[in-house]
DNA sequence: GTGAAAGCGCTAACAA
DNA sequence: TTGTTAGCGCTTTCAC
């Protein structure tokens, strides 16, 4: 073990030398430096990174608020922000939230704590504002539609891609179109209202489901739907998951997909191919790694949106 | 800003006194830890976390190691760990390795660097030994079954797991048995293979199938399945995943499940539920809650094994 | 109850 | 090319 200090001693050097030569900084003589790798590997030396972090300022490390580590959607961009941050020798620090809005702040305060350098939100509960507070602390990136000087954002275009699938419905021949979402007043679900007011002119709340994440979320909402007396011929679905749940129970409650109800996902997950899922893919691992980007980015914020792409499939 | 000497001269007290009123710590009269409250109020003041991991030694972080991020097995297990994180006050690093050794080898040395109190292994490449050999440096904790005092373990018996489902298939009329693993020479894939072996005496290598983790593996698999001269009539498959992708590819080429083969995937993932897959249940993410307990648990190690279920639904 | 002082281990500006 | 020195900001022992 021991310390630069002890490396100092036995190699007959000064301690800034030994962290010239521990950091391959130039102009240390060939000797020295040998004297000061031969003392280290002695004394199997291991460098103590929370010194380091502390005489730096700076720790390369980025948190991740995420609600959900097991969900396929963030899993997706977790995995991109993941790979980028490899690449550029950062580690990553991730905070499960639940959507609970302590977690989050929790989580915030790593920023603030000089834990982590920036800081990526995949998704949150708690109001932009206070999030938008912490950018004095470092780049805070947050995955959603946003714009200001503050804080960099990398989105999809929410109401774009719900207008446009509504469009592809509405061209199929669809006039009855319901949807579902995860929570009523998210950010996103804000803007498929909008784009679904902006196309109908009005929006009828029997055909709005919300609370729809997951697979079982999506059988829920195929028994909800059965249920409706007048039912929409055709839904957009928050997400694959929800959609292969949705259509599964739909079948098994007797009814047929595309023939009694058409129907659209999100994100192009995999398992919608073999179901022959019709859905509006989502770059989600590539939105991962400009997210990183922009974590680490110095000083310059950017908002950048991805695109998105309808795979036709069967389920329409 | 400021930092812990700031507080102290504006209190009228010793930076030691202001320590103690951080940390609630006894013996601080009223008006003084009034004059460090008011005084850190007035300043903006901040903890920086690096320092007080340096003067503490230990930082409070759990280091997980994965392969995918973005996979259901890594991600429910990785749910659990950081709900038993959260509850503990803990924070997580997480390196996704994609199986290379030297991203392996990158994560394991945050043990030594003291970036990470614990580390959690849920899956690996490189060699159990190397592994080991970094348990001086703090808990390390594998996901797998392993017996000795330098290291933790949290596990399902693979083997009996993998024994129950084939006398399961054998009890419904089966006795061609193919299975798929995701590394041949992975350790959950030798216990498999040892438990074909124990009960059939014989194992056929072309009703292996190897590479089998996503949903794509196994759409492949259900065409490798299907080309071969002399079939299996039951697989057991690596997850349900790679079971969804094989039953819903072999159904599209015409075969009928059960009817032509019979199937039970692994994890009892939700899509299982109403794809009818009948799986064994694996409870990741009560083992990712063990795993993080292990790996802050001072001193004494401990190897847990974890129940698992067959869930009997419709595709045997 | 409180403070002084000695670290924790490394970096970097400055001088030589 | 190298060493000296002054931090980085907090904790904790020991003495009072």
């Amino acid at each position: 073990m021991g310390n630069i200090h002890d490396i100092a001693r036995i190699a007959g050097v000064s301690a800034a030398t030994v962290s010239r030569v521990l950091n391959d900084h130039p102009y240390v003589s060939a000797e020295k430096r040998k004297a000061v790798l031969d003392a280290a590997e002695q004394l199997h030396y291991e460098k103590n990174i929370n010194a380091v972090h502390l005489a730096r300022g700076k720790t390369d490390i980025i948190g991740v608020i995420l609600p959900f580590a097991s969900h396929p959607y963030f899993g997706s961009i977790l995995s991109g922000i993941a790979s980028a941050a490899e690449k550029n020798g950062f580690k990553l620090m991730i905070a499960q939230t639940n959507y609970d809005v302590n977690q989050e702040i929790d989580a915030l305060n790593m920023l603030k704590l000089k834990q982590v350098d920036g800081l990526i939100i995949t998704s949150r509960e708690c109001p932009i504002d206070v999030v938008k507070d912490y950018s004095t602390f470092g780049n805070v990136v947050v995955c959603e539609s946003w714009s200001g000087h503050q804080m960099s954002s990398v989105f999809v275009n929410q109401y774009e891609a719900f207008k446009e699938a509504l469009h592809y419905f509405l061209q199929k021949g669809h006039a009855k179109i319901g949807y579902s979402v995860l929570r009523m007043d998210g950010k996103s679900s804000t803007a498929r209202r909008k784009a679904y007011e902006e196309v109908f002119g009005f929006v009828r709340k029997d055909w709005i489901f919300d609370r729809a994440l997951t697979i079982e979320d999506g059988t829920r909402l195929a028994g909800e739907w059965a249920n409706l007396d007048d039912r929409p011929t055709a839904m957009l679905i928050t997400n694959d998951f929800v959609a292969a749940g949705f259509i599964l129970e739909c079948r098994r409650l007797g009814f047929t997909v595309p023939g009694d109800v058409s129907v659209i996902g999100f994100d192009n997950h995999p398992i919608s191919a073999p179901l022959g899922i019709t859905t509006v893919d989502l770059p989600l691992h590539e939105l991962g790694k400009i997210a990183f980007e922009q974590a680490i980015a110095a000083g310059n914020r950017s908002h950048q949106e991805v695109p998105f792409t309808i795979v036709e499939r069967e389920s329409v």
